[in-house]
DNA sequence: AAATGCGTCAACCGCCCTGCG
DNA sequence: ACGCAGGGCGGTTGACGCATT
């Protein structure tokens, strides 16, 4: 037997918020600050759970929420971020810091997953475009998450895989299937990891110009530098002992590996 | 105008993880 | 080492509003 629902006690109110309870919740926090949500009912004389007032301000009253129509921007990188990441809707919302993982789940299930299945299922009718993006789409994850892996391993045959994927050169061959064999929650976390690797790694590069995010090329223009390739292999492989599992995949890592590379936009293949 | 169907999204449920005693 | 409780997260539900018949 599980443990009972928190919110099985009789008197505790389920249901819609109504603005006096929002008022309330609001101006208890802005006195004490979130956190602590056991003992939030009982200060505020809230008739609800810890749980669905922590909900209510994570989801609905927090400040700097942005509710209303999706950008396409955010549409892109949603569906990106969900093939790189699968249902992890709380990974997904820490790239978009003004909605929430429950925002981003609701419109995944509303809006994309039924036009993502329909553009799939026409697939084989018409789409040579469609299945164009779709197929490269694909094929980065697997060869992000192979070079990725095998990178993690920390010996000089992975590193030199990850900077094969990362080179240039990559692009000559992006029409090669590598076959998947680790999981997108495996990958997940070694995306965090290697972001920040990257990114210092660039940085740390005496000649290399500052990093664009919008320039896919001028972060990979560095590591074809062949002068530093030895130096930056060092710096490369210090970084990866020092990984951490908790920092994030930089945006525009993200977007370069993803969206560099794709003629055709996904927003538009959903409209 | 009423009934029905459908889409949307706030809120809930239940499981898992983590910290603490 | 163990159990308990709180918090986090993903999946699901159900109320509501709009469109269609």
């Amino acid at each position: 037997m599980g443990r009972p629902p928190c919110c099985g006690k009789i008197g505790v109110k389920k249901g819609p918020w109504t603005p006096e309870e929002d008022i309330i919740l609001v101006s208890y926090i802005h006195e004490n600050g979130p956190g602590n949500w056991r003992v939030v009912p009982s200060n505020t004389g809230l008739l609800r759970c810890s749980k669905s007032c922590r909900l209510r301000w994570t989801n609905y009253l927090r400040p700097g929420i942005k509710r209303g129509q999706f950008t396409d921007h955010e549409v892109k990188l949603i569906i990106h971020l969900q093939a790189l990441l699968g249902n992890r809707w709380a990974a997904i919302a820490s790239y978009l810091p003004e909605r929430t993982d429950n925002d981003i789940k609701n419109y995944w299930n509303t809006h994309l997953k039924k036009k993502l299945k329909k553009l799939h299922s026409s697939q084989g009718n018409d789409g040579f475009t469609k299945g164009q993006w779709e197929k490269k789409l694909q094929t980065d994850i697997n060869m992000a998450k192979k070079a990725l892996c095998d990178a993690l391993s920390i010996d000089q045959p992975n590193i030199n895989a990850l900077q094969t994927y990362l080179s240039p050169t990559h692009q000559k061959q992006k029409h090669q299937i590598i076959p998947t064999t680790s999981s997108s929650s495996v990958y997940a976390s070694s995306a965090e990891n290697i972001s920040r690797l990257l990114k210092n790694w660039v940085h740390k590069s005496p000649n290399s110009a500052p990093p664009k995010p919008e320039s896919h090329d001028s972060i990979f223009d560095f590591e074809s530098t062949t002068t530093e390739a030895s130096e930056s292999t060092t710096l490369f492989q210090e970084d990866l002992k020092s990984i951490n599992f908790q920092e994030q995949l930089p945006l525009s890592m993200l977007e370069s590996w993803l969206l560099a590379e794709s003629n055709s936009d996904p927003v538009d293949l959903l409209n």
